[in-house]
DNA sequence: ATTACTAGTTTCCGAGTAA
DNA sequence: TTTACTCGGAAACTAGTAA
């Protein structure tokens, strides 16, 4: 399934409303012949990309739903790419951490800034999910963004590193990534708190595939 | 020539920095088998799109500069598709109007204003310009984006209408599109104005290629 | 484990034709 | 003029093999 035809359809302006066009007319926009062309046409409607309308003249075509959608799925690849995205969405599996998140949340130094910096008081335990590839790739730009910054602190025997924290939505639910500031920090995992057990709320074990929405601010 | 590959090896994060990964596993992204993964390495390498580095492991690949440049160029289309763009780029070719234009222009009532909302005196002339149809279909955009607004007014014998302004620049020289308020405009013209010739700044006379750009503010 | 070739199969393209 | 079929050739795919 290519979606370069779908691609110039949109571009001649069948997005919003429907345009005519004729077979001949399409292939000289996809520089091909006008038998690939109508081929090509056929195909789309078959995959339900597109509607058609037989005229004398040509045909009425109209992208539908799921063509749209399609198109929106490839330019939203690209937008990860090239990082001109209003969200950037990271997946991969629910697996199980080592249990200090646990431990550090509930940290009076922590969590104090938790609630004033992010606006809610987090469950005690982090959802730990191992990223895909992509994904991975995504989350080094965390590193350079404009993060939500929770201070280091000491208490007198030892001393707790800073973090930054991102608000995130997972499947409606609010919450934030919480990424330690330390060298040698895997760069595959994805702490998330929330101000309830994700687990519990996604309905979520370890194998599950999930997904963390991230609004740039 | 597919782009299908190169996007996923930018989505792997070939783009910043050079990625590791063997043909059956780059397989794996594309869909196919680990030869046809293999073949499209090898192509890629022909069309100097990448650079390969044959490791034991696998083979280092680095998208080429030229390789940026074409997923830059997918990138703006479905850009322009989905309006989501910091720049709009319209082409056509050069062609004669009816000399209304220079008429207008020239108008004590209109003039004025271009002087102070465009920032320069406008050369007596327009350059008309015959949209292609990937460009009418962007320009039809312009009716509802934020106008510089010329009025209108009236000289006691006749009234004159308002008009829209856009800034754009065509080949490093600034000027404006001016598109008067009336109904049936036509949607496949464009006229531009400048503070110079344009057709001599720019050296082209009917059906020369040319493309204006225009910087969303 | 790699990469990349050869060979056989499948898919795709486009000229010709019909409606 | 259209659209859409058939069909022969070109291109692309994958399994197997070699290095």
């Amino acid at each position: 399934m290519s979606l370069e035809p779908l691609k110039q359809m949109a571009l001649l302006g069948a997005l919003g409303s429907s345009i005519t066009i004729s077979s001949a007319e399409f292939a000289q926009y996809l520089k091909t012949s006008p038998q690939t062309a109508s081929r090509k046409l056929q195909i789309l409607e078959q995959e339900n990309m597109i509607t058609r309308k037989m005229l004398p003249s040509g045909q009425e075509i109209t992208i539908t739903e799921q063509g749209i959608l399609a198109l929106q799925k490839e330019y939203h690849e690209y937008q990860q790419i090239f990082g001109d995205y209003e969200e950037m969405r990271l997946s991969g599996v629910v697996c199980t951490g080592l249990g200090e998140g646990r431990y550090y949340i509930t940290l009076e130094g922590y969590l104090r800034q938790f609630e004033q910096k992010l606006g809610f008081t987090p469950y005690p335990g982090t959802l730990n999910i191992e990223l895909n590839p992509y994904s991975i790739n995504l989350r080094r730009r965390l590193e350079i963004m404009n993060d939500i910054h929770i201070e280091g602190f000491e208490d007198g025997v030892r001393t707790f590193g800073s973090a930054k924290c991102f608000k995130v939505t997972i499947d409606d639910t609010g919450g934030a990534i919480v990424i330690p500031n330390r060298k040698h920090y895997p760069d595959n995992i994805l702490e998330i708190i929330a101000p309830v057990n994700l687990r519990e709320r996604l309905n979520v074990s370890d194998g599950c595939e999930v997904e963390v929405v991230l609004c740039r601010t």
